[in-house]
DNA sequence: ATGCATAGATTGTCGGACAAGTTGACCGGT
DNA sequence: ACCGGTCAACTTGTCCGACAATCTATGCAT
């Protein structure tokens, strides 16, 4: 079966399409490929297949040691509290600047307002408007590399999502209004609450999951500090 | 002269020695580098020297666009600001969550010691055990990939010091002063003032920087807040 | 069952080949 | 002389085929 991809470079195309198969859970996770699987599959040369399988390992969308076959990433409980713990340490410092300056960027509070319209619908997998919530917050530091940088984060919260297909979700009522009184606190200067509501908007994801992928609780290194803020229903 | 390197691997060997040369401006800023070019310095194949720069150019140490050929990467003014003010969010959170534990790593102090050591000795460049102090203590939080990140941001400076090779410095004696200070509050468990000194610490250095690669004080987009900060001596 | 040896599979590197795209120079028109 | 377009040389993208080095797994001997 080959698939019709014509971009501008045909490393580009292999690479999208798998990316986007690995994210569509069509290939599961552990799933070994091999360069001629993937030369097969697209009917291009090896030396193709060779440069997109490095470059998916580059992306962590594939996972490779030195002679050995690449595999698509599984994602452990210990990688997504590291992936979030990561994700709180740089939003949560965006969010105290964009406090400083009382400005949220447009597109955090539409993103905000189509979770609300799935939820509505009945939808509860909402991640993809989830994440534009939260990357259009630090897209707006208009810093070309702190964007990157969480892109990349947010890029492996997809891919744990996908692993994840189908098990507990948080209640979209409960984020909706944590994002809507970030944004309120943002607004009124609070940079400090801002700061820790993140921290436990976050952390709970981020524990949810972590039991989801069957790791145990584990000895969190820093716990959120909640007594300044106050509770959000 | 043959460099003795047993990595396994020749795309690893011409990538690090590559790497090593732009880092001691042996390769000028804007050097245009062919994949023939490549292939013949180090007598491999043309895939190979293809494949090395490839890396290069996902580790940002070459740039180059679709059919063009590959240059050294050329560090401008914004882009030191922008890597700074990554290094800032990053950072000065990092600070807060280790003044919490009251808690600094051992190789921190070692690495402000060598900085005194090289200045006792009427040594200037003193970026190699700066980076270090900074980077231990984004380590010492234990998550890979905020390590990683910060990892990738300090070699950027490194490149960029590579390209300033001679210019004016900050005085290593202020920048000794204001790492046991740093180090202080943080015993201290004062966030706050971490924080904002790492924000005046890192921003000054960027400016500085900045000014010396050829451009002017830009709007910036945050003023460190030193209200809360008492002055360093 | 444990450990070693061999065979198959897979990756690393090579050389050469051709099409497609980019760059720069040459040439003609105004 | 300036401007614009055509063409050639260079460079990259992709392919094919090949071989050595390495890894995996099977099977044999103890």
């Amino acid at each position: 079966m080959v698939r019709r991809i014509t971009v501008t470079s045909v490393v580009d195309a292999v690479v999208n399409d798998l990316k986007a198969l690995v994210l569509a859970n069509e290939l599961a996770p552990g799933t070994a490929l091999t360069e001629n699987d993937v030369a097969e599959r697209y009917e291009v040369a090896r030396a193709t297949a060779k440069a997109a399988i490095e470059r998916l390992v580059s992306d962590k969308v594939l996972e490779r040691s030195n002679h050995r076959t690449a595999r698509v990433v599984m994602i452990g409980p210990d990688d997504v509290r590291d992936i979030y713990n990561t994700r709180i340490y740089l939003e949560s410092e965006v969010l105290r600047r964009l406090a400083r300056t009382r400005h949220y960027p447009i597109e955090s509070v539409r993103a905000n307002e189509e979770i609300r319209a799935m939820w509505m619908q009945g939808e509860w997998n909402i991640s993809d408007p989830d994440m534009r919530f939260h990357t259009a917050l630090v897209a707006s530091l208009k810093s070309r590399r702190t964007k990157k940088i969480y892109q990349s984060l947010a890029f492996e919260v997809k891919l744990c999502m996908a692993q994840l297909q189908g098990t507990q979700r948080l209640s979209p009522e409960i984020i909706i209004a944590e994002h809507a009184k970030l944004l309120e606190l943002i607004g009124a200067g609070d940079a400090v609450g801002a700061a820790n509501l993140l921290d436990e908007h976050l952390s709970r994801a981020r524990e949810l999951l972590a039991e989801s992928l069957g790791g145990v609780a584990g000895p969190e290194a820093f716990v959120p500090c909640s007594a300044l803020l106050e509770s959000v229903h």
